[in-house]
DNA sequence: CTTTCGCTAT
């Protein structure tokens, strides 16, 4: 070559560059130098879009430098190259910079800002540069399309996205297949797949990516049967599917837990080969772990022959997922010990979906330090998944101080914050939160709102913060949303308004089963059943179908109804429909069985000791604690936690309740003790009842008193009716005051406390002070609730008072009555006129006890209940002792089986012996 | 232009 001019150095560099030749290009640059050859701007970009190849940051900087010293900065080569670098390095306000500064834009300037912009997270910022580029009358080439096309695809912004096609059709650019490719997969994101296939189906020339790209739409939309028809055209096409085209398949079986055609997929990976590619074996490893079967899962994991960050990543989450907390965490370290990884954020933050529990707070704590270890703490996902694992943890404190050191915060960060308030039952902080968001111009979103929703409980809360919620929901049209509108029809339900949620409820226009399932269980938890099984009628007129929720909640209303044959039914109805086998419904069933006395039909249905969750085992336990059965409801216990499956708050109210009916106080006391230092498991108001009972049964008081006083909860209303009711017992006037004084004073219209301490003093023969308190009720008109019992015969109810005259076989019944006082008066029955409650002489006493409305029913129920079967009663209120007394007898004399329910237990009589030892 | 692992809620 005899000469050469500047331009032949530069198409020399720039070829270098395209061919991937950089350290001849670096060095023709040097060689350059030293000739004095001048520099030009095409030369310098090339330069520099090696530096951004080769992730060399100095060379990058090199090149600046050198293009400022040249003078070349305006050029606009050399600027859209620096866009480029910049924006890949995260440097965002560096590219804005240099961009505004540029004396002159092309198109491929623009293009390289809105991607420096859109790769950063800036993305409608990067919608504003396009907008502003086409004011500025630049033409848009392809591959500008092709970038602001996805842009409003990643935001799902509809109406920028069609405005933005509309420019595409006007330029005749839609022909390019690239431009046609991202339109696609924009359509698909927009959710419109019937644009896409128009589109797709007048393409006169398609790529294997037109393809992925349906392939992926489709996946996306969890539709399978479209899926497996495109991928079979893209074949007959002579289309080989790749890598991408196998990622979108597997993760469409993940998604819709497709585990048959998963498997067929995995041969299709196999067949072509691909199943040694990273991303195919990582797609398949989160497949099996999305499908439950790990040990698949760990198989595929440890016979990759190359495993990436994305791979640990995947193993780490699967564990997470499956609730295998402790493998996840050894996964971590096991990837720390290797060069495979370096972990990365993404590891961190799958790693502490280990630690959301507080047993694994300190886990958490190591975790969090090996982030600080490598300087991950300011990415917002690690941020995110440290408020989650704190706030999990029960520790507000260190999530707020989380909170204060990050340096931007989103919409999710806010939502933990508010959630973990709300678990908390703190809702003054979570509005804080809330106000505090608003102020800070972070839109709220759905998930915002249903947690607020969640945490208001109680009608103070309503007032305050419940309704004026509403009122926001109604301004900012969230009231379209379904699972807010539900979500208040449980809030307000929850916080007493039962009328409110009905309204709600009925200006729904389409009930969906949910709507359906919340107003019902508003009902239930209103102690509503009838009105919740007569919804139940309508939901079925509906023409709605049944869901394991609706049954559940049903069976639950007919279990406190104690309705047998509403029970039976559903239940007979949820094996009709195959949701028989769903755990919620079987357990509701299960405490349906048990609350309307049939023990054994419960333990049918009890799941094989491995596959029973907890909440069966709580039905289980207090299954048993009801009826007295102590032994079984601790071996229960101790089966539990043989099998590895963690008691929580409720095993051990039924477990201390199970002790309290059996009047064994040392071993509650000890499982009172245990709870928290052995399993965990921080006593609540409802397990210092169950103790404060069982101390009182047995007259302990002075323990009872100590007790209340040390216990880690105020005392509230049961407590004290606890107490009240076992000072009737034992007669023991001072303490029952002593109750009835702190009852009254968190409700002085509480009919109970009234009744309980006339009772007392009427045990003491103080007919006075009974006669006094009967005046006072009356004067702030409190009435006695009146106790009945009723017995249930096929479709008929029959229900009695005390002294009841008005049954159509009333005659029947109190000859009936004559002949079992005779009859068990042979054996030696004499009246205990310690129940009675009115300063009668004593054969008034007599007479007024033997009229109880549960002998009434006891009467019936031996005339019609045929002689095999049981005869089940019903009663409003606890059992007197001279009835207690009289069913025993019966139960010998007659030799008949009686179950008699009162609101807390079951009497099981037999033999002349009742199932509660004479303890309740 | 297509693609794998993830935070809040169900």
């Amino acid at each position: 070559m005899p000469r050469r001019t500047p331009s032949s150095w530069y198409t020399a560099v720039s070829g270098c560059v395209r061919c991937g030749l950089d350290s001849t290009a670096f060095a023709l640059l040097r060689d350059m130098r030293g000739r004095d050859v001048p520099l030009n701007g095409f030369a310098l970009a090339s330069l520099v879009t090696a530096c951004e190849r080769r992730g060399w940051e100095e060379g990058g900087a090199g090149i600046h430098a050198l293009t400022h010293r040249a003078g070349l900065m305006g050029n606009v080569y050399i600027g859209t190259a620096l866009l480029h670098m910049y924006g890949s390095r995260g440097l965002v306000s560096d590219a804005r910079m240099l961009f505004w500064e540029m004396p002159e834009r092309n198109v491929v300037s623009w293009t390289a800002i809105m991607v420096a912009l859109s790769s950063n997270g800036y993305v409608e910022e990067a919608l504003g540069a396009y907008r502003r580029m086409r004011r500025e009358g630049v033409t848009c080439n392809a591959n500008a399309f092709a970038t602001v096309v996805s842009l409003c695809g990643s935001l799902e912004d509809e109406v920028a996205g069609l405005q933005v096609a509309a420019h595409v059709v006007v330029s005749g650019l839609q022909r390019h297949v690239s431009v046609a490719n991202s339109l696609i997969t924009m359509f698909g994101n927009l959710r419109r797949a019937q644009d896409a296939e128009r589109l797709f189906d007048r393409m006169e020339e398609r790529d294997r990516i037109s393809w992925n790209a349906m392939i992926s739409m489709y996946s996306h939309e969890g539709v399978c049967g479209k899926c497996f028809t495109v991928l079979s055209d893209m074949r007959r096409g002579g289309v080989r599917p790749d890598v991408t085209t196998l990622c979108s398949l597997v993760s469409l079986c993940a998604l819709s837990d497709h585990v048959a055609l998963g498997s067929g997929v995995h041969s299709l990976c196999v067949r072509s080969g691909l199943h040694s590619s990273v991303m195919v074996a990582n797609v398949l490893v989160n497949m099996y772990s999305a499908a439950g079967k790990l040990d698949e899962a760990e198989c595929l994991f440890w016979n990759m022959s190359t495993r990436d960050a994305v791979s640990w990543n995947t193993m780490i989450s699967s564990y997470v997922q499956n609730d295998r907390n402790a493998e996840a965490l050894e996964t971590l370290v096991q990837l720390l010990q290797t060069d495979e990884g370096p972990p990365n954020h993404m590891t961190f933050s799958s790693a502490l979906g280990a630690c959301s529990s507080p047993e694994a707070f300190m886990d958490g704590r190591r975790v969090h330090a090996m982030i600080l270890q490598r300087s991950l703490q300011n990415d917002l996902l690690v941020c995110n998944s440290l408020l989650t694992m704190y706030s999990k943890c029960n520790s507000m404190e260190d999530a707020e101080r989380i909170f204060q050191l990050m340096l931007c915060c989103d919409v999710v960060s806010c939502n933990v914050l508010i959630g973990g308030y709300a678990a908390l039952e703190d809702v003054t902080n979570a509005m804080h939160v809330f106000s505090w968001m608003r102020g800070a111009g972070i839109k709220p979103n759905y998930i915002t709102v249903l947690n607020i929703q969640g945490a208001c409980k109680s009608p103070d809360d309503l007032h305050y913060y419940g309704r004026p919620l509403h009122a926001y929901i109604t301004q900012t049209g969230l009231s379209s949303d379904e699972y807010i509108t539900n979500s208040l029809i449980t809030m307000y339900a929850t916080c007493g308004d039962l009328e409110s949620s009905t309204d709600i409820f009925c200006r729904i226009n389409n009930k969906s089963a949910i709507s359906w399932n919340a107003i019902i269980a508003a009902n239930v938890r209103h102690g509503r059943g009838e009105e919740a099984l007569k919804l139940f009628m309508d939901l079925r007129h509906a023409g709605n179908k049944l869901d394991r929720f609706c049954l559940a909640e049903c069976l639950s209303s007919s279990a406190s109804l104690a309705s047998l044959e509403e029970g039976m039914q559903l239940h007979g109805l949820s094996v009709k429909c195959g949701l028989h086998y769903d755990s919620h419904v079987i357990n509701a069933a299960m405490d349906m069985y048990g609350k309307c006395g049939k023990m054994d039909d419960m333990l049918k249905l009890i799941p094989d000791p491995a596959w029973r969750p907890t909440q069966c085992w709580n039905t289980l336990i207090s299954g048993y604690a009801r009826y007295g059965y102590f032994k079984e409801a601790e071996d229960t216990f101790k089966h539990m936690v043989s099998m590895g499956q963690k008691p929580d708050y409720v095993t051990f109210v039924s477990l201390l309740s199970a002790c309290s009916h059996a009047g064994l106080v040392d071993k509650g006391i000890n499982y009172y003790n245990s709870m928290a230092s052995t399993f965990g498991v921080p006593p609540g108001i409802k397990h210092c009842v169950c103790i404060v009972d069982l101390l009182g049964r047995l007259g302990r008081f002075a323990e009872a008193e100590k007790f209340i006083e040390e216990m880690p909860v105020l005392p509230n209303d049961l407590i004290w009716r606890s107490l009240l009711s076992s000072s009737r017992t034992h007669k023991n006037l001072y303490i029952g005051r002593k109750a009835a004084k702190n009852l009254l004073e968190l409700d002085p219209f509480d009919d109970s406390a009234y009744v309980l301490l006339s009772n007392l003093y009427a045990t003491n023969a103080r007919w006075e002070d009974v006669d006094n308190l009967r005046t006072h009720m009356k004067t702030i008109k409190l009435n006695k609730r009146p106790a009945c019992s009723w017995l249930k015969l096929k479709n008929e109810v029959s229900t009695f008072g005390i002294g009841d005259r008005s049954h159509m076989h009333t005659q029947k019944i109190y000859a009936k009555l004559d002949e079992i006082l005779l009859k068990l008066r042979e054996v030696g029955y004499v009246a205990d006129t310690s129940s009675a409650l009115h300063d009668t002489d004593e054969e008034q006493k007599e007479q007024n006890l033997w009229n109880h409305s549960e002998k009434l029913a006891l009467a019936y129920g031996l005339l019609v209940v045929p002689e095999c079967s049981t005869i089940r009663i019903f009663k409003n209120l606890r059992v007197c002792a001279d009835c207690h007394l009289v069913f025993k007898l019966v139960s010998m004399v007659f030799d008949r089986e009686i179950v008699l329910r009162d609101p807390y237990r079951f009497h099981q009589f037999k033999h002349g012996s009742c199932s509660c030892s004479d303890f309740w």
